[in-house]
RNA sequence: GCACCUGUAGCUCAGCCUGGAUAGAGCGCUUCCCUCCUAAGGAAGAAGUCGAAGGUUCAAAUCCUUCCAGGUGCACCA
């Protein structure tokens, strides 16, 4: 509906004498805070200095340019303080919207701004051996979420996985393996078995020195070392991929740190032949001091690599195999710094695609005391707890209201509904903000949670469910949006709302920022409640075209959100 | 020490990029609404020096400067 009035824009602003590109009237373009103002606004303040009149003169003038070339289904267009303001026939409009959302089902909301573009999200990113924590979670759903958004704009999207599966890290663990290591137990029960080792590796002096030996041995491609390297890697996989399938989220590829290592020895040559490796304190370094960027360490005074140097590598590897046109890194905010380095050395290098690489970075996960909480009493929070916990509390809400469902049934619903809320409770937060991580009030089924988003599909979906089963038909004829009644304001409020979906999912993706599109699935569900009080559907005068809203509704939220990874329940 | 990020209602957070029409939600608190499609909902109320002070502007929570408070990062970890 937007398109429609930026159209009408760039053919009246000519005649004013005003020159503007498309792409800044679209920026120019508000919704007003208030429904009777208008649906959409046009601010004139920005012109008053150059045409040396006031603000609201110009909008008059424009308005009257508007009244000559309009042909349009506009109720009416407003002049207010400065501002034009376009209200659409409130019939017309509400056909079109309700139309295209049922129409174009799965894909409505969705845009083709992308198109023959492909974007490299990294995201999740766990380390082997050991267990996916609450560390990764974040980027697990912010970087998922972004991805749907990419593809759901038009972008050819490749999600990669970019495993901590290299370091000295697991030449101390391989060490401690080879010396007090057991087989069976290492099969029987990987992760927690893995964990354990790890533990010791880290506690006993000895396999520092011992884990530097092994390490230098892995990166010189020592059989058994690697050999047992990769065991370790493929088991955690195994163990991460039980928590991808729960949660629904593939990947393109699972790369990892151990990928790059083969173009680690070609980015030092190029580093070396372009000039930018410089010896320091024995080691290797880029010196990028004069960008204000500190130095970034390449290669150890031992000989052996580094995450920095793998990630150069890395990127370099995926521009080859992708050829991407954006690429981000969905990582905490810590490594800020860090991609900066990183980039900028890729940018020295004379990589030009450097320039399209992205560090889309988020805060921390707090505890209710508002300290940081990543690891408690020394052991990490595991994925698999959290899930475990947050099932219970969401298991329990359903029972209380559907007590006669079976267990299988129960396990269903309370597993989705128990992603809802840990999703959406981590979405709804603006990424870039570090946020309180409270399973109590992400699990409430009251307020701005994602239970209540999940509560009020299920309630569109009662109606439509009642309205077939006492008429009998099974469909919602989509005809009968052609006769429109009198809309009543809570009606066409929803209808509104709903047309301003595709606005806001190309916000969030301009923003890489899911937190728009969940603040929508709010708003909207906000909505359709305020509907859902003041108009009863079955019985009604109006009952086609408000099985049609509901269906059109139901749509709308399904859609958006499926592009924050949350499914949804016909029946809660 | 330097750099980056954050500071909005008792609590948890939107809004800041791109200044604009009465600063919005949820929780909690005080009321009201189930003979009515899921009350897990809806309506109303109380609650704000938008960290502080300056500046820019017709207009500042939003932009700039300084200060205060908290967080994070700054060489052989990832």
């Amino acid at each position: 509906m937007k398109k429609l009035v930026v159209d009408i824009l760039v053919k009246a602003l000519p005649e004013m004498d005003i020159k503007l590109e498309k792409e800044e009237i679209e920026s120019m373009v508000e919704v007003p805070p208030q429904l009777d103002m208008g649906d959409y606004s046009f601010p004139c303040f920005a012109f008053a200095e150059k045409l040396k009149r006031s603000p609201h003169e110009i909008a008059l003038e424009l308005r009257e340019k508007i009244g000559n070339i309009s042909e349009l289904d506009f109720e009416s267009v407003d002049v207010m303080d400065g501002y034009v303001n376009f209200i659409f026939e409130r019939q017309s409009m509400a056909r079109k919207v309700v139309w295209d959302a049922i129409n174009d089902k799965a894909d409505y909301g969705s845009s083709k701004i992308g198109k023959g573009k492909k974007i490299v999200v990294e995201f999740s990113s766990p380390n082997v051996a050991k267990p996916f924590g609450i560390g990764h979670l974040r980027s697990t759903i912010i970087g998922n979420s972004l991805a749907n958004i990419a593809d759901f704009v038009g972008y050819k999207v490749k999600k990669v996985n970019y495993l901590g599966d290299w370091g000295s890290q697991f030449g101390k663990l391989i060490a401690a393996f080879e010396e007090i290591g057991d087989e069976d137990k290492l099969m029987k029960d990987s992760m927690d078995y893995m964990l354990k080792l790890y533990v010791k590796a880290n506690k006993y002096k000895k396999y520092e020195k011992l884990g530097h030996e092994t390490f230098q041995r892995l990166e010189n491609k020592d059989r058994k070392a690697l050999m047992m390297w990769k065991v370790f890697r493929n088991l955690s996989i195994d163990e991460f991929e039980k928590i991808y399938n729960t949660f629904k989220i593939k990947f393109d590829e699972f790369s990892g740190e151990s990928q790059s290592v083969k173009y680690t020895g070609r980015v030092i040559e190029e580093l070396k032949k372009k000039k930018l490796l410089k010896k320091s304190k024995g080691a290797m370094i880029v010196d990028l001091k004069k960008y204000d960027l500190g130095v970034v360490l390449i290669q150890k005074t031992d000989g052996t690599t580094l995450y920095a140097t793998r990630d150069i590598a890395e990127a370099i590897r995926r521009y080859e195999k992708y050829k991407f046109d954006e690429m981000i890194y969905e990582v905490g905010q810590e490594q800020n710094l860090y991609f900066k380095q990183i980039f900028k050395v890729l940018e020295l290098m004379g990589y030009d695609w450097a320039k399209v690489c992205q560090h889309v970075s988020h805060g921390l996960y707090l505890d209710k005391d508002g300290k940081k909480f990543a690891t408690r009493k020394g052991k990490t929070i595991l994925m698999e707890d959290i899930l475990e916990k947050t099932k219970k509390l969401t298991a329990k809400e359903i029972k209380k209201r559907w007590p006669k469902v079976s267990k299988k049934e129960l396990q269903r619903r309370a597993l989705i509904v128990a992603i809802a809320a840990i999703f959406y409770g981590d979405l709804k937060n603006n990424r870039k903000k570090d946020m309180v991580f409270d399973l109590k009030k992400f699990t409430s089924f009251e307020g701005n949670t994602g239970p209540y988003l999940l509560y009020t599909y299920a309630r569109a979906s009662s109606i439509l469910e009642k309205a077939n089963t006492k008429k009998g038909n099974s469909k919602i004829k989509i005809d009968s949006v052609e006769e429109i009644g009198d809309l009543m304001p809570k009606e066409f409020e929803l209808v509104k709302e709903l047309s301003l979906f595709l606005d806001k999912v190309q916000e969030s993706f301009n923003k890489l920022n899911p937190s728009v599109v969940a603040a929508y699935c709010y708003d909207v569900c906000q909505t359709f409640n305020e509907f859902y009080h003041c108009c009863p559907v079955i019985g009604s005068e109006n009952v086609g075209f408000r099985l049609a809203l509901v269906e059109a509704f139901r749509q709308t939220l399904r859609n958006a959100l499926r592009l924050l990874g949350i499914d949804v329940l016909e029946e809660m």
